[in-house]
DNA sequence: CTAAAGATGTATTATGAATGCATCTTTATG
DNA sequence: CATAAAGATGCATTCATAATACATCTTTAG
């Protein structure tokens, strides 16, 4: 059971984003930070503008910023919104062909788990997965050069 | 996020020989109830065997069946047993290369969510997958003629 | 001894995430 | 107005690994 990189990586960039304030950062420098794809992030980058995670200023001198502050930014929102196929198990899809589907209380059971799941998420923001008293180390970690 | 058909199948195969009771069962017999390969099934037996959860028989007239009543094989600790991979998120990994991991809040955010998860995974046994209400219809369903 | 069952190891296929590449659009600035 | 620096977009490719297939071995009832 894993969740994939593009939600991994939504949650690194909007923690790269929340220790810079207001001050805008590039989809380049985030890249190069993190040691991952530039491609890759531009699309995260792009589906978390549309979704309002983001302000995006294209041109030059332009680059991303929270479109909120990391408080109000919620884990468990962002896993829902981000993370495309929570399909658990077969049966929960919609291409299941499992024929015992019509008495089978498994999709039952995961549904409530996969709950509990989103629900733990949801009582965390951006700001506690960037603590203020670690703001400092981050910047250093972070740091290109 | 997803989990194996390794684990949605060790499920199928617990759930039909619950509805079996002592009655041996042969592994070619449930792939033909499901329509799943039989090559995949064989594999996730002999590892349901070597768990404890099975009673495997070889041999002529041999077969599976339970190796405890359906009340006491618990969801939560079969698919701890049987998913191989609960890395949620890469830091969670021994793979891991985010530079941000040492003051990252990440892991201890899914690690809670994951523990929530399978805590409620761990409220079900597998005879409330099977109700016993509904175990003529299960009988009917896999019927493999 | 044979047939029917599971056990085991290796190879192949299929799927989809991850990544790369090429091109377009926007915008600040000289 | 031209250019450079930024994001936007679509298509192609790579890669990882789950899923499946194949081949062979072992066990055991009759």
């Amino acid at each position: 059971m894993q969740i994939t990189r593009y939600t991994d990586y939504s949650l690194r960039i909007l923690m790269y984003l929340a220790n810079k304030g207001d001050t805008l950062s590039t989809i380049k420098e985030i890249a190069q930070s993190y040691q991952i794809s530039r491609n890759h992030l531009m699309k995260i980058v792009q589906q978390l503008g549309n979704k309002g995670y983001l302000v995006t200023i294209r041109g030059k001198n332009g680059g991303l910023k929270l479109n909120a502050s990391p408080g109000d930014i919620n884990v468990g929102r962002l896993v829902r919104d981000i993370e495309q196929d929570l399909t658990l198990v077969e049966c929960m899809g919609s291409s299941n062909t499992c024929v015992i589907t019509p008495v089978c209380q498994l999709k039952a059971v995961f549904s409530e788990a996969l709950q509990a799941f989103l629900s733990k998420l949801d009582e965390y923001t951006l700001a506690d997965l960037v603590a203020l008293k670690h703001r400092a180390a981050f910047i250093q970690l972070l740091d290109p050069g």
